[in-house]
DNA sequence: GGGTACATGTAATCAGTTACATGATTTA
DNA sequence: TAAATCATGTAACTGATTACATGTACCC
């Protein structure tokens, strides 16, 4: 009996889950605003998710759904106990999945044989040049005072992760050109 | 007139045609197999996907498909004229996308406030191993005497990110456990 | 000659993307 | 009060994931 838990919850109910969480009550434009600041600079989300996302969850119980019967009737979500406790468990399971890096200059690099020099370079000026301003994006974050422990360690790893990208998209340029 | 160009080719219909490319002649399996040894580190693309797009692109008159009348009747994919042309145009133009870095380690990191602490230290103690593990793999490969070049710089990015990742989640490690 | 791993696909489902559409606020 | 932007969704499509299924080669 029972024991047909877990409709397979994706990466996108736990990051609803997790956002609900942090801010207890929420709409889905609430969730869209914290993502496009923070979470979504690795992971992007597109808002129509956000949306359809939390209708989903509500249906499996995971969310309470509150509408305003006047005006812009925004839907606005909470966790139930159901919800927080599947969010809990998620969070207390470790993963294994490694990251994916996803980028399309990298993929063109690899297959840079079938390319011209030229637009290669000129492919690895234009992606430092993207990480030169992704990192004063994130400079500009880390300069607000009080930020949360675990929001500042993730935006760590996105400094160090642009840092390293302008150094390396700036190697690549050169090597690109030499000869041999 | 014409001007309706590129039903949309996605990132997979540019693998292939990179890969065809590069193989001058190839299979799915084949294409299988030099993905989960290369790029796929990065960037997986599950193997029906390399069944499909083919034949799409196919359809689309960017491949030839030869098909072997007995045994196992093996689809070999060949560039045309217009496939070669569409890969080289896809190629020589920069990209402004950025980086997308996925990773469920991240994304429960993010939402660490929800989490005990030990989970966590155990959480980021495990990401360390695990792109240990992964640097090794590079390292592997990076041994092989002779890589084609562009193969070897995206093989670099890979050796980078493994090596900062692992100091990263070690830092993160000691970060959550203690106070404040 | 039976098992195991490699090889080659297809089918069904579903999440994610893109596009569309409109209501509410602000500001010029 | 018109324009622009912010806010809130829905709909359609299709690519990606998962699962299924079977054929072929190798090895014990």
């Amino acid at each position: 009996m029972t024991a047909d838990k877990a409709p397979s919850l994706t990466p996108t109910s736990y990051l609803v889950l997790g956002l609900v969480a942090r801010h207890d009550a929420c709409t889905s434009y609430d969730m869209k605003r914290t993502v496009s600041g923070s979470i979504g600079y690795f992971w992007t989300f597109p808002h129509s998710q956000l949306y359809a996302e939390p209708v989903r969850l509500a249906e499996l119980g995971l969310l309470s759904e509150e509408q305003e019967p006047s005006g812009r009737k925004r839907r606005t979500y909470r966790l139930t106990d159901a919800g927080r406790e599947a969010l809990r468990l998620w969070l207390a399971e470790p993963t294994d999945e490694p990251t994916e890096i996803r980028d399309l200059a990298v993929l063109k690099l690899f297959f840079g044989r079938e390319a011209e020099p030229e637009p290669l370079r000129i492919l690895a000026e234009r992606a430092a040049a993207a990480h030169r301003k992704r990192l004063a994006e994130y400079e500009a974050i880390a300069a607000i005072p009080h930020i949360e422990k675990h929001e500042r360690l993730t935006l760590e790893l996105g400094l160090r992760f642009e840092r390293h990208s302008i150094r390396y998209w700036e190697e690549v340029a050169e090597e690109v050109t030499e000869e041999r």
